[in-house]
DNA sequence: GATCTACATCGAAAGTCGTCGATATAGAAG
DNA sequence: CTTCTATATCGACGACTTTCGATGTAGATC
């Protein structure tokens, strides 16, 4: 449920989007980047996402590197699994 | 993202888990009675569950029978499939 | 160590959400 | 048409969320 509720933010949904997409980690920075929204703002939506596990966040140096958390898919199957019963 | 927000709820999924399991309409008197919440709490929820494609409605004579809208499956499985490329 | 840059956290303002009691609506039954 | 029961809607209140500017922290570079 805290994955739907994390989930349930347009803001979220496309920083998901935009990993999803990358395919590969991107920095804090560059998710920043893409919203005219406060730097602050923007890591306050990434550590929700991160603590729902959607996101994993790695150290790179200076940098936070984003991506998916596999897991998160398995998740959402596992309640699809539910509706379709 | 209509349907995460609609998700996002404990009250909520815990419609959705009840009529998954029940296999058939469950009228909207019978959904109240399994939550210690006022008729018009559980009647809000379902409103936003309707609203939101994850329940369909039906009248029958008194009663309004609520069921799983199939569709909503399909809707999280093309954003698992988002996710998973 | 001083400084720069990347990111997180804090505290406050504004908005949204969950909850309720009270009230409205709508079908059924007398 | 009145009354009963099932459900929806309204208005209000408290709790939580989104957003921000300001500040803190931590690695890198000089």
């Amino acid at each position: 449920m805290t994955v739907f509720k994390a989930l349930g933010d347009a803001t979220r949904v496309e920083i998901v989007a935009l990993l999803a997409e990358a395919r590969e980690p991107v920095c804090a920075c560059d998710i920043e980047g893409h919203f005219e929204l406060a730097q602050a703002t923007v890591s306050h939506h990434l550590k929700i996402l991160r603590e729902a596990g959607v996101l994993a966040s790695e150290r790179r140096g200076t940098w936070i590197f984003y991506s998916l958390e596999p897991t998160a898919l398995d998740r959402l199957n596992e309640f699809a699994t539910l509706l379709d019963r």
